[in-house]
DNA sequence: GTTCATTTGTCAATTGTGTAGACAAAATGC
DNA sequence: GCATTTTGTCTACACAATTGACAAATGAAC
């Protein structure tokens, strides 16, 4: 069998933003989203770089837009989750909420 | 100021082991609850590797233990928490929790 | 007090993850 | 056609995670 391998913290972030964004996921959005709602700033090329990673570790499903976009620019790469993505992605939150058990005082000091 | 940057995957469990073994934290300790709790199998030198960039980021204090143990083997080498390691957990946890929000129901699949 | 087993820690080298910067494709508006 | 906008790709590097072999420090057996 595989060798159990870990999500790394942005990876982990990445399918977690794809996860929420449905079908409308692609590169700029989540790149954007993370920003937005965490405070992480990615460059362009480490937003894609990393969704590659997971698409070619079989975390992620892709496929291209249609090309008939209303306002110029070049046509977006969607991405969405694999049956073997939202089982990764299982297994590493549920590691963090156990092991933060009993810690959540932590995250309301100022 | 300095470059912001962001706990791994495996610093932030680890930082969250020590947060809870308290004043009792070690090497093959915190290796061991790893396993125990979230069944991450850590060899001995990967546990001390992140341990030691953790205390020279300035996130763990470290200290010897006393020589005199009772069973045989080396002095163990101890670790807690620094105040800027406390913080660096709090923002990876909340980061992470602000972005498992909605989605805690996959945590529950089979 | 030398040898043995046990427990813990260190080192060197490699692979995997995250990052930035420069570049280019595909569309629109003039 | 040419400039502009939006999005994606490529190359190269820095940082994080992992392994395997090694060694220090103790207690126990003799």
């Amino acid at each position: 069998m595989n060798k159990t391998t870990y999500l790394g913290e942005l990876e982990q972030m990445i399918l977690l933003v794809v996860l929420g964004q449905g079908d409308d996921a692609y590169g700029i959005s989540i790149r954007n989203e993370l920003d937005k709602r965490v405070g992480r700033k990615l460059s362009r090329s480490a937003a894609y770089t990393t969704l590659e990673r997971l698409v070619s570790k079989g975390y992620l499903l892709t496929r291209m837009g249609d090309p008939d976009a209303r306002r110029g620019g070049r046509a977006k790469r969607y991405y969405g989750l694999s049956a073997k993505g939202r089982a990764a992605l299982r297994a590493s939150g549920r590691a963090l909420f156990e092991l933060w058990a009993g810690h959540e005082h932590l995250l309301e000091e100022a």
